[in-house]
DNA sequence: CACCCAAGTTCTGATTTGGAACTTAGGGCA
DNA sequence: TGCCCTAAGTTCCAAATCAGAACTTGGGTG
């Protein structure tokens, strides 16, 4: 079964994993609700490879979670930032941060 | 990098993706959360493969978010619970459930 | 004995990932 | 003009992971 069969799914729990399902993704996203927008950031961020926040952030525009801007024309830069659609999976994120601030306590100090 | 290398980030999202950052994880823990408990039933519900379903049971276990639980003795057959740990994490579910529910329509039925 | 069940494990080929280098379109400055 | 710098990607290949199907283990049933 590929990624994005779950599209369709009845659940809507395996809906919103066939477009948000994995790690890179969900860092990519807390990434954007801690105030970051540019590639850069987020492959110093996350630590995933370029070709990995490329793609991902592809698709996350692709489902309107993300959007790109231009923050320059000449050199055209472009910059993603939260739709409304992206800002309301906050709750989720909230979720994880909550869940692992209780349950995964920090062993030694790491850069994120 | 690695899985586990987020296993020690400063962030608790990160940290928490290091346990559940992939959809056949969460997948299976929904399966939990809705009754079921066997690894034919993650198998057929999911649509992972049973190799996918062996290693997702097995580190979820280790997490200590699964129990596994003996519920027949001769043919020795176990089932996987949720501990206080996993139930604890039903707020994340939900928020993905309510996000998919309001995002993300279904176009088509499909089987669960 | 032949066939069925549940819970895995094993196998092989295909897909995805990791890591580093390269590209594109300029800017700064000597 | 030449040389190095920035930011956002793309490309390459080897390594890791995954999909799909078959096989195994330890019984039970007709």
């Amino acid at each position: 079964m590929k990624w994005t069969d779950l599209d369709d799914n009845w659940c809507p729990v395996a809906r919103t994993l066939s477009l948000v399902g994995d790690r890179w993704t969900l860092l990519i996203l807390r990434d954007c609700f801690l105030g970051k927008s540019r590639f850069d950031q987020f492959a110093d961020s996350t630590g995933a490879t370029r070709h990995i926040i490329s793609d991902r952030l592809k698709r996350l525009v692709e489902a309107g979670i993300l959007e790109k801007q231009a923050y320059s024309e000449r050199p055209k830069r472009y910059e993603y930032v939260l739709t409304e659609k992206g800002q309301e999976f906050s709750p989720a994120l909230v979720a994880f941060k909550d869940w692992g601030k209780k349950h995964l306590p920090v062993r030694r100090a790491t850069q994120g």
